[in-house]
DNA sequence: ATGCATTTGTTCGTATGTATC
DNA sequence: AGATACATACGAACAAATGCA
């Protein structure tokens, strides 16, 4: 036997009308008040039902608003969350996660190079120069701009799963050890590197040849991040490169 | 400015003790109300904590149990809703989420292909041998044969997240198309052509052979689910096929 | 097997701070 | 600046469910 909660219920009713697009994101929730009279429930287990769909990146409310809560576009923000609590307690290593990344950035050059248009070509472009640029400024800026890089690569693959879990598994990574990255000796000759195999990549990606492009990504992650994966883990990574 | 919500610091706090191991799975959190004076709130507020922790998987709370909420042990649940979600409001196409099955999959047989034990090895072996079982049974038996092997392959790639992430996606997969396939016409046909791919995967795989091994997965499951994907996509599935 | 104590699920009423008009 | 409507938070209460003696 399984009973029900009263807030469930609401969070299933409001989900679902949220997911079925019968509300827009920027749409209002009815207030509190309105919901209570609505579900024929108190005012807390309206709260803890508004409690959840919060958590799930769904709405947002505010105190003092005039209107009941916000309804968002959807942001992997919950996505995220769980991916980084299943980092944190399930001790994803982060040769799995290099791994999972390579695997990821691999396949999203793979598509692009096949899919790209000629606008995101410039904007990889784009991103190369700014990380040139960079190289002077310090690591924060040159990290952003490599970002924008293998972001506009993404895009191109016309992959939103691709493109999401590419941006969530890089912030998580990206949150282990940049400051290891931006501590190094030789920080600039890596940077320097960094942006020669960017370059590679993209003149494959520019050419079309997607296996190339996919080798070549493979390979610059590779070497950019093997310094800081435990030598037991780095097996694991080489036999992605074949 | 940024205002601090009296739930939120319980949420925090508790979800830190979780990640960072000092509550372990199966251990009780306190009851709400020792944890309202432990942090100096009403209920309502302990209690809207403890169904954002719910929500996020992390615990679980039952009514009438002496004891507190169980930790719960990590479940890629959340994980699971949120990519839903994202399927659902972002109007994820059946063709990006095939095209992130072959990615991982083929990535998952290139993996497993080199780090395989031999026990793994027999599972996969007696997997197919479920699903030609099956092919008499009926389709339910049939697919769940089938997650069997894709699902050994998974843990052979020792990737948790390729593991967690190829479970989620095939689930949403097969919920948007499952009763589709289960009424085709020529479904016993389907089934011993995927019974033969899926003994050419294993055999590569047996062999060592990761490239090959990802190849064929990558054709074995366009040809599984190119029926249903509309066809202004298939060309970005064949973009994999290379 | 039966109560009993405890805990969660849920309700109601009230007070307070805050954003918008 | 004031009024209004809203969310935040508190506290007391009752019902239902659970575990234990």
């Amino acid at each position: 036997m399984r009973t029900v909660r009263a807030y469930e219920r609401i969070v299933e009713q409001i989900e679902e009308a949220v997911e079925s697009g019968s509300l827009h994101p920027g749409e209002r929730l009815p207030s509190e008040r309105e919901l209570m009279a609505q579900f024929a429930v108190s005012r807390s287990t309206v709260r803890e039902a508004l409690r959840v769909l919060q958590a799930r990146g769904l709405v947002r409310s505010r105190p003092g608003d005039p209107n009941g809560a916000e309804v968002l576009p959807f942001t992997p923000a919950a996505l995220h969350k769980s991916m980084t609590t299943l980092a944190r307690v399930d001790e994803l290593s982060l040769g799995e996660l290099v791994q999972f990344r390579m695997v990821l950035d691999a396949s999203a050059n793979l598509l692009a190079a096949r899919l790209r248009t000629d606008e995101q070509l410039d904007e990889m472009d784009a991103a190369i120069g700014r990380m040139r640029a960079a190289v002077a400024v310090g690591y924060d800026e040159f990290s952003a701009a490599d970002v924008a890089f293998h972001d506009a690569v993404a895009r191109a693959s016309r992959n939103k799963l691709i493109e999401i879990c590419t941006d969530v598994v890089r912030s998580i990574v990206l949150g282990l050890i940049s400051e290891k990255i931006a501590g190094a000796p030789d920080r600039q000759a890596l940077m320097w590197r960094s942006i020669r195999h960017h370059e590679e990549v993209l003149a494959a990606v520019r050419a079309g040849d997607g296996p190339l492009a996919a080798r070549l990504s493979r390979q610059t992650m590779y070497d950019y991040y093997v310094g800081y994966v435990p030598a037991g883990e780095r097996p694991a990574l080489r036999a992605l490169l074949e």
